[in-house]
DNA sequence: TTGTAGGCGTTATCAA
DNA sequence: TTGATAACGCCTACAA
């Protein structure tokens, strides 16, 4: 592997020369550069990452971790993070599991977005010590340290409010983890609803976010006796294992049950019926998070991190469909 | 952040010393170095993988580089890439688009595995002269490149001979991009089925490997007067756009037409009706493929690298199950 | 405009 | 068992 040495040798300049003008710094000659260019391109010469990090304490890396590759909401939001790192000259490392500790600790990211409750809030602010960290999954304060989260609460209690409008009354809440954030911002927006609306009681069902969770518990709701009229659930994977269980134990949807979930997944677009759902722009928000974070490590301002747009899409899972 | 050094001072002894003692060496007294660690743990001591790397040219990273995040098989396979890796202490690191190259010619990570048509045989190759990369979406020859596939071919014409064993007689292929190497290798395995039960002539329909583009030619085909009575689908996501358009068109499945796939994803299990495919156990690739990496890498062994798994899964979308 | 030299944080050789 | 010291490849102040 060439070395920036060969190419100072074979264009027959000092290091620090041929440093410069592969930099692209202007205090250097067109010829002198010219040679050197010349020699980087036939040597097939790239700076080796590891000493120039060393040098200048950046990598240029940005990491990304999540608690999995499989989720189907993370292609999504790294799919709009990497248009535009990659527009700003940034890369990016997703990681997850053990490798991401490794990686926060060792230094080889400039930044960090992470969605992986698996890291602990002690590595993190160990990282943020010198780094920025964007916080998507839980509540941490400190510096450089920052959040930014679906407006879980606001979206689900105006859905609900427009549910119980159009006339539901018995409306049960199918939950995700109960220690998980999302699920416990999307439950209190449920309870406001209701509230609001002087509705005292309602079923809640524990689930946690899979769709077998949501298959089993569905099963349980279809031989109740009392079974509500509406569940919402806490996310659209549980919702889909509902609609499976209805589907094979002849629970009419949306007749004797409506259904409806959180997240707007591809899935929920194939099912029969088509399931309702609070569809979050998982790739704008990923877009609005490298923005955040490029603007952040260039020109050092901070700006406000613009949460995704949070869309209803009425189908067929509910009664009452307005598009 | 604290460096060697500090530790070294903070323990009192000299910075090899600690070096030693940080990386488990035996020449060590036990004495110091508990000091050392001690030193190291209060100061909250990490290595610098730069400067690491750079002397010791590893990195500890292996790459896993595809084209897009939103891909339903990159899931499975880099769930069983990261299961493996973790055990073995590698780290992970994916990438897409323009980093991918970046991240190669920097040689910030110590193999490659590719699935990204867009990163340039020239930059496998170069990259490959010092470190391993197996190729999963092209053929490539040359020192340090190893290639795996799914037996495409093999499995396809399993399954079409057996289709045509149970009586279907028109056959229509629905490929993939016409220059992708899984769809061709599909291509002739569909060809050399039907070659061997003596079928001279199918239709051919040149797709995308999406589900819109399976959608549009399902729609075409839906109004054909001459029908297939069985199309097979270069992979699962065309096989949703058909069965969708199908639907919507009132095209009874399997009655009129059948349809299958490739792939086994998540989705087709979710359709109406469920989709007839040769599913393959891309997780158990991903742990394949990292399998030999580390083995190559630490030593320094050549093994084969085992195909995942491939088994049809008959479903509703085609008539004759046997399950 | 170019070159010399020091140092980034490690590892590893060699001598003590 | 420990410590000086060179080196990895690069950047950059400073001198020429």
């Amino acid at each position: 592997m060439a070395t920036i040495k060969d190419v100072a040798k074979k264009a027959g300049v000092s290091i620090s020369t041929a440093s410069y003008a592969l930099n692209n710094q202007p205090n250097v000659h067109s010829k002198t550069r010219e040679k050197i260019l010349a020699a980087a391109k036939e040597l097939n010469y790239y700076p080796n990452a590891s000493a120039r990090n060393l040098k200048t304490k950046r990598t240029g890396n940005i990491g990304f971790f999540i608690y999995g590759f499989d989720g189907p909401i993370f292609g999504d939001i790294l799919e709009g993070v990497n248009n535009e790192l990659q527009k700003k000259g940034f890369n990016i490392i997703v990681s997850s599991g053990e490798s991401s500790a490794v990686i926060l600790r060792e230094r080889q990211v400039d930044a960090a977005i992470v969605f992986d409750s698996n890291l602990t809030d002690d590595t993190l602010l160990n990282y943020s010590e010198k780094y920025p960290v964007i916080v998507l999954d839980r509540d941490l304060k400190g510096k450089n340290i920052y959040k930014s989260q679906v407006d879980n609460k606001k979206a689900v209690e105006r859905f609900i409010s427009e549910m119980v409008d159009k006339g539901y009354k018995k409306i049960a809440y199918l939950s995700g983890p109960k220690d998980s954030p999302s699920n416990l911002e999307r439950y209190k927006g449920f309870c406001n609803a209701l509230n609001e609306k002087g509705i005292k009681e309602f079923k809640h069902y524990e689930g946690d976010f899979t769709i077998g969770c949501g298959y089993e518990l569905g099963k349980r709701i279809a031989q109740e006796t009392e079974k509500p009229e509406f569940i919402y659930c806490a996310n659209d994977e549980s919702a889909v294992g509902v609609l499976q269980a209805f589907r094979e134990l002849n629970v009419r949807i949306p007749d004797e049950i409506s259904v409806a979930g959180f997240d707007g997944i591809m899935l929920g677009e194939y099912t029969i019926p088509n399931l309702t759902t609070i569809a979050i722009d998982y790739k704008d928000w990923g877009h609005n998070l490298a923005h955040f974070i490029t603007v952040l490590l260039n020109e050092n301002e901070v700006l406000e991190i613009k949460g995704p747009e949070a869309k209803v899409k009425f189908k067929e899972s509910t009664k009452w469909k307005n598009y």
